[in-house]
DNA sequence: TATGAATGAGCATTCATTCAT
DNA sequence: CATGAATGAATGCTCATTCAT
């Protein structure tokens, strides 16, 4: 009676247990090929291969290939998220709310190499040939445009910005200079003091 | 005999011209599909339908469809690029100079629709894929860069700056700012004075 | 204990009727979805699903898709035997012979529509493939056969023909006009009465 | 000049055979493994393959393969048509145009052994996922149905059918009486007897 | 120089069936 | 007896590129 129980137990736990293991193997694997290969070059088959089980096994997960990308992306924002959330703590000055920022993007860049650049740049094609909503660099704008008006209100930014207009600069500045910092093998502090003087200036008071 | 000589001379004239002719109408018929389509979805054999001459013509003037979609992109930054230096005059300061270069991307934009976008977003694609040298985005950061170090130099810009970090962080939030206001049908006007503005204030010493 | 000997009486007799149970909520789905969809069109799962089974209840019932198909295309012909024995009484003379066949199929059809088209017309694809022995329509035709062959021996049809070739031709004309009757709306009267003239003056004496 | 001209000519005929050349292998491996496998079991690899051509080709035909098998049953339609119109001579009575039509038909199936039923049952599944418009049995039976008008105006078939209906039931009783002989190697010449006798006795006037 | 018929590697996706639980 | 996650062979189709003319 009592094993009989326990063999339930064990039989839902395992049941309940046995599709999010391979949903969880599928997204590791997706994850690892759309960053090493970008989207074009990564194939459903490849994933599920990467991931030690059939092809159709993918497509018990995810309806299609661009499904599975945009669950991709979408896992990425929502990680980055975190590191953001953790960055911005009541009471900061403007330097310090931009300084931490940085610094939290530049955590998640090195936590997960890659995996930003892929989100944004395939992203951008993937949701251009549908009807996908807003793209992830329009998302952050608008997070930033938040983030300025907020402290417009607060007084410690100067109140004459179109805070829409800047927030989606402010985001295309931090992603071009750190895409490039990237590419060119330059240190993340010069990257993150410069853009972090470059915005204050611009943004102070009077 | 006189008529067959005139004929093998025209015959040779036409031959002449004729490959610089139907690269030209190869060329605009792959800007104008690039621009309607995107690269993905325009196929060789319909940029040599659209311009009139056989499948295999298009093979006669590029070695595959990356290199001619890379002419593209080339072109558009030449022409760009005439905007730019046209706008830039000696003795302008810095707002002016600012000013200046945001109304000629616009300038150019309102008179080539579509083919910036195109060739920004489907660039960063292709190169991805291969190793096709800096992307545009990141040479036109470091032309930003370049008007910078003479701005610095010239006493009109604060010398504190990484040059090369401030120049992409310029063209980034240009280009993210430009976006989104294509995107929400934002006017020109409102860009251009906040944009100014904002690199005004970020980059006038002291 | 006594509960334990009750519940286990209880679930040998369950386990006694529920096979039969899942079986026949596994045919009822089945017909649901081979008539609504068609043979190709209609999975497996699909059908367990509608009998609110599990996938692999389908396979305790049927080796495959295939006899399960088979096993519909079985059941209605069976069904409408029942009609068609209650049809024919002994004693009518052909021309209430036929009507009275004609009708017990036409009330078939009322009764489970689509069944015989959806029976009739995937079947001939599903044996093609295979070799599964005689279609449902030269069945029928085989049937008619006999018929024809009891009435030659009482006297009551023409003696002079090959009644397998014949017994064929009826089958064929009865389904074709149906067929047509069903596509041009045509009202069910008209038809039988039409041939039920046309198969009487064809096999009547003389 | 001459040879030139004639250069010309030739290369124009050439261009202008070569692709008919390649369509008629596709068209021919198209019937023969369509008649050889039915439509599912036969792919538009196969049909290339077997046309010594390669997968592509077929599709620079067809646009898919319904298509393909939509043009072959189309030709055999025709064929058939010519075989019909050689046979129905006028001045024919009843009998003798029965006689020549089903002596039509089955000089079609010797001369195409099996490319009728191919066409017919294959076609019918086809039809029903789209809404190909009538399916080639029906147009049959409308042919019957206006040579039994044509009949009955000139008097020599019974004024009392609906010759729609009667047309339908026709094209069923030969079609079926058909393939029944196929499948049973009855000779042809019973079975156009017993036809023959059959729709005479059902047609003719009082 | 120009052509366009021919190619075939390559891809995303489906579904009947199995089997460990 | 019942389950449903897992499978992978199989399919229809596309498209960049070649090459004989």
């Amino acid at each position: 009676m009592d094993s009989g129980a326990v063999n339930t137990v064990d039989a839902n736990a395992r049941r309940a247990r046995r599709k999010p293991e391979s949903l969880s193997k599928i997204k590791g694997a997706a994850r690892k090929l759309f960053v090493e290969r970008g989207y074009d070059a990564t194939r459903p088959q490849d994933i599920a291969r990467e991931a030690g089980l059939g092809h159709g096994t993918f497509y018990l997960h995810y309806p299609d290939k661009r499904a599975c990308f945009l669950a991709f992306v979408e896992e990425a924002r929502q990680e980055l998220d975190i590191y953001l959330r953790q960055a911005r703590q009541p009471g900061q000055d403007l330097e310090q709310a931009i300084t931490a920022t940085l610094n939290a993007i530049y955590d998640y860049c090195d936590a997960h190499p890659g995996v930003l650049r892929t989100a944004m740049t395939d992203a951008s094609v993937i949701d251009a040939g549908g009807h996908a909503g807003v793209p992830l660099m329009a998302r952050w704008g608008e997070e930033w445009g938040e983030i300025i008006r907020d402290a417009v209100a607060s007084g410690v930014v100067c109140d004459s910005y179109n805070v829409a207009i800047i927030g989606q600069a402010i985001a295309g500045a931090l992603h071009q200079a750190a895409l490039e910092c990237a590419r060119s093998q330059q240190c993340r502090k010069a990257l993150a003091d410069n853009i972090t003087r470059f915005l204050v200036r611009a943004l102070r008071p009077d």
